[in-house]
DNA sequence: CGATAATATATCAAATATGATATAAAAAAG
DNA sequence: CTTTTTTATATCATATTTGATATATTATCG
């Protein structure tokens, strides 16, 4: 991993390293992870097409950098937002399995 | 409640319905129930066969009586623990994607 | 270009979720 | 029935997640 993107996912929470470090990682700490950079990715590419970050917020009770946060994988993001995020888009419970089941 | 019963009711000035209806739930809040409730269900069923909720625990580094609450669907355990403990249990990402796409 | 909209980052008090502990209740074993 | 194990319930201090706000940065458009 190049030292940019490590940097980045460090300052968003993330404890990501090298190979020596990556080890400290269970394979499930690892998944969840894995899961929720999915989610992310997942509610950016299905928001952008249908609305601002600030109109998803209220659709949901909450506020624009919650959103945008949401959308940049901060590990101060709950698994639950980023479900309703992603309802609140018109994602299924189908679709959003899916995103989970093809994550890891 | 059968039909007769109802129109009998709804006659009256009651408006009936299920559950999601009476605490005025939005279908988006009553998805969201329905799949903390189907990992719940998923994470009793697999855990119960394979080691007991103090096992899984140790697993998790939770306590028995948060396992407790995760298998009875109570609204305190977020939907991250569900999983957490799910994945201890051996689901895959796969497995735990299914319970989700097919809870509702 | 300059203006306007959209998104990202930082901070914070309040709400929610957490593991731990004690212990009650229920189930299983003997 | 009695003992032992397992599961459920209650309480609590701590940690995490929250929406709100201010504001910086970036994209869009005229």
């Amino acid at each position: 991993m190049d030292s940019k993107k490590q940097q980045r996912l460090e300052a968003q929470g993330w404890k990501i390293g090298d190979a020596a470090d990556f080890l400290e990682l269970t394979p499930e700490e690892t998944m969840i992870i894995v899961m929720r950079l999915a989610l992310s990715r997942g509610l950016k590419e299905r928001r952008k097409s249908l609305m601002t970050q600030a109109e998803l917020a209220t659709k949901i009770s909450s506020s624009q950098p919650r959103v945008a946060m949401a959308e940049n994988g901060d590990s101060s993001v709950s698994i639950e937002l980023l479900i309703r995020a992603m309802l609140a888009t018109g994602a299924s419970p189908q679709e959003i399995g899916q995103i989970i089941a093809t994550s890891a």
